[in-house]
DNA sequence: AATCTAACTTGCAAATTGCAAGTTTCTTTT
DNA sequence: AAAAGAAACTTGCAATTTGCAAGTTAGATT
């Protein structure tokens, strides 16, 4: 279910990046179709990880949100960036992910929090190939 | 670099289930071809997640073991399993699996004696398909 | 009314996967 | 010592899946 390239790495995005919409995963600079990302945005509403609903100010807009069934995947993504950040190049910023490896707990709860009240702030500032595009 | 069907599930058998060789994982019941086993074998071989070994005793037999990074991966694990249990099928005793969630360190660090030690016993008692097929 | 924008579809070529059937090297049995 | 058996792969090929480029549609702006 989670088992092929992109669908984790939406929902990290969704996670701590704070995106909402179509747009921005096309422009995030990771590179994903846009047949295969309205594909994999099906799926993951079909498995009940995220929901898809149409903005009231703005009728084609869709945003996209996790589920609790999806933000219950936190400690799981959690782990996965701090061992991505200790082992490979993810461009996360050392000092920060040091940080939230020293304080998961408190990490989970602001995501959680995050989540709870729609704030769109990410969790991480932007890295990767998305901190030099704009 | 995990971001396929079959390379965590890898991963977790050689974790949780104490497989060890190519045999062990085709004989799972999961169904992965062989020639894909292969394949994944020797790129997270080449990943730096795992290594492999011929056995003294036995030149035909090849032992697969994780790294260091590989067991790293216990946490990501953990939590998915974790996760798996609460919203999916995943033929995990559940009691186990509730145990498991309440005892976090204790299971990573047991997880870590075993891997040091060579302790084949599994984590998990046989589940899902490999405990209905002999 | 014309233009723009967001969220998709579609067609098709290229890459990946899965299946069945080998092959090779080493071990055990007769 | 020869034959049979095991373990770990390869190989060939068909079926999916993926990625790319170019639409399309519905709603918002100018």
């Amino acid at each position: 279910m989670l088992g092929d390239r992109w669908s984790l790495l939406i929902v990290r995005d969704l996670m701590v990046r704070g995106y909402r919409t179509f747009r921005e995963f096309e422009r995030s600079g990771e590179g994903i179709a846009s047949n295969i990302l309205a594909d994999r945005l099906k799926k993951l509403e079909a498995a009940g990880i995220l929901t898809a609903e149409a903005e009231e100010t703005d009728g084609r807009k869709i945003n996209y949100r996790l589920t609790e069934k999806g933000i219950d995947l936190a400690p799981v993504l959690l782990e996965l960036l701090i061992w991505g950040a200790k082992y490979e190049e993810t461009g996360a910023p050392c000092d920060v992910m040091v940080q939230m490896a020293k304080n998961r707990e408190a990490v989970l709860s602001e995501a959680r929090r995050r989540w709870q009240e729609r704030d769109p702030a990410p969790l991480l500032p932007p890295f990767g190939k998305d901190s030099t595009e704009k």
